[in-house]
DNA sequence: ATTTTAACTTTGAATTTCAAAGTACTTTAA
DNA sequence: TTAAAGTACTTTGAAATTCAAAGTTAAAAT
């Protein structure tokens, strides 16, 4: 077991880092409110959204909003449970 | 400025992370103890010493010991700066 | 009616990651 | 002493990932 074995790929990458601490602190998250904060481009971002649900991190639901399709996002379970682990990994690696 | 604008993508990628983890509390590691706190495969560590030597983050010195070759790093002190800076951004992204 | 804007998706080129194989010795064993 | 095994990396190139440009579909503005 080596010293970054909890550290979880998934979260590697800045924008899938940022996607998740936003959804642990907002039960829903739309595209453009994830484009906005993270100042993703839009292909970047639908490619980590769906990196994330492939992993069954966060859900993903499309529905109107009048007339306008509007896709918004959320953490699940698991996505939550792992997401927390990950942030203990880091902190016992970079806290010493 | 974005929520992940100081989330340095240098140090993205956990292999890097525990580098650069490794040299902000060892003055040196070399190939071998990184490679076996790390749990990596030889031309993947190579690959990411580099990358962060190409950002001098690190520092690379090669010598023999007895008639062994030997290859140690350490941390630059803008590598120091900029990790610091990172773990301040990561902190503030997750804590909350 | 035409242009612009919104909200995504698709595409494929560029970059990055990775491990297998290679190099250049040193050490051990026969 | 010479062959086999191990050490300490480096090189290579295929596979996976990242990214933004262009495409799609429909709404809103002029």
């Amino acid at each position: 077991m080596s010293l970054i074995d909890n550290i979880n790929k998934a979260f590697d990458h800045r924008i899938r880092l940022g996607i998740m601490s936003i959804l642990m602190v907002n039960d829903y998250a739309d595209f453009k409110m994830l484009k906005e904060l993270l100042g993703a481009t839009d292909g970047n971002l639908a490619s980590h959204t769906k990196a994330l649900e492939k992993e069954e991190y966060i859900l993903v639901e499309k529905q109107f909003i009048g007339r306008k399709p509007n896709t918004r996002y959320s953490a699940t379970k698991l996505g939550k449970l792992q997401f927390k682990k990950h942030i203990d990994a880091l902190e016992k690696l970079i806290g010493k």
